[in-house]
DNA sequence: TTGCAATCGATAAAAAAATATCGATTGCAA
DNA sequence: TTGCAATCGATATTTTTTTATCGATTGCAA
């Protein structure tokens, strides 16, 4: 069974709904209700929903939070965190290491940067000693936020150095071996859909 | 003519490209180079060009890069700048206010915190003089980077004071009026999509 | 009870997006 | 010249995604 990236993306909007309503001690949500709050369609969030729970909801009711909370937060890998490295702590970066929106699934543990006088921070380390710190380490995922100039650069070497998820805020497209997974996040593309909607308006 | 949100974010990506050829002073690039160049299909990057330019490709040698990049200025709407006001100035806020990734078609020119301690710098004001200050400039586009508590109260506040398109960084679905523009950046999916692209590899 | 409104899942249909096919044009090398 | 490889646009096909339809279940109010 696999799942669209476009329902992938709608599945921790779901998940925050219904933790919204839990906290609000509410036992049942219909998926009208959850379409209602995220503009989207009943039918797609149910089709949704059934890819990644098996429990039904019941009609005239709806959906049980407490249970698909569960299966989504299953499905979505939230309960083992994933260790993380940034590369590049600038603003953007110290932004990410400080952010709590995350569900809490990624622990963004050490911070490396060319800038010595950075460094001098306890989990921020300058380049040259990724290789040595991060050795002992057990880490997932590598955050990009250097200059666009220097990311394939660093690209390369969080491959290098055992890294099989890539995070890239730099503003390029970067190259990588199959067998990684690679996340451009393009704050330009965003940007040129909002400007072309707000045109259209 | 309507486009797509999917070709919509794969213009800017083009536009980076051919920009790239061109400083390397390449004057024709075909479409299969650049799909190669972003892993997608030639024949989806030569559709979505049609969609954007009247300059056809020529066979046996491609675009017009020069042409191309025209084009898609005018259609994304680089050429006039939009002033943008961003409320938050935390980190990531300060980030967005120094970010060089666009493609120079936002210029964020003021920023607001509750916090007056940040509101020592030129370009940052207390949000209670939002109204104030705002009012004699053509402001276009409001940020928010605020925390998720806030972010619905900042973006009524943005809508009143006359803001036509928001983006928002703040990891809630904000509601708004039919006729502004609207666009959540949610990272959490962002990262969703990578973990689960990680865990099947 | 009984009937009604809310809601569900399964299946069908429609719409949108991506990809394939194919004849035509272009430049270059033999 | 001539033939070939690269490339194009137009049209057709396939695949994916979204939306509609419909019979069934549930709780609640009359």
């Amino acid at each position: 069974m696999k799942i669209s990236d476009a329902t992938l993306k709608r599945l921790p909007q779901y998940l925050r709904i219904l933790k919204s309503k839990q906290k609000e001690n509410v036992a049942n949500v219909s998926s009208t209700t959850i379409a209602n709050e995220l503009n989207l369609n009943s039918i797609q969030v149910r089709k949704d929903l059934a890819l990644v729970s098996k429990n039904d909801g019941k009609p005239g009711i709806g959906f049980d939070v407490t249970e698909l909370i569960t299966d989504l937060e299953i499905f979505l890998d939230l309960n083992n965190t994933k260790n993380a490295i940034i590369v590049g702590t600038g603003r953007l970066g110290q932004a990410l290491m400080n952010y709590n929106g995350f569900e809490n699934n990624i622990s963004i543990v050490l911070g490396f940067d060319n800038d010595k006088t950075k460094c001098d921070n306890k989990k921020i380390f300058h380049i040259e000693e990724i290789k040595k710190v991060i050795s002992k380490r057990n880490i997932h995922i590598g955050i990009i936020t250097v200059p666009k100039e220097f990311a394939q650069e660093v690209c390369n070497l969080l491959v290098e150095i055992g890294i099989t998820a890539i995070w890239n805020f730099a503003p390029i497209n970067l190259q990588v071996p199959k067998n990684i997974a690679i996340k451009n996040e393009d704050l330009s593309a965003s940007l040129s859909i909002l400007i072309k909607q707000m045109n259209k308006k």
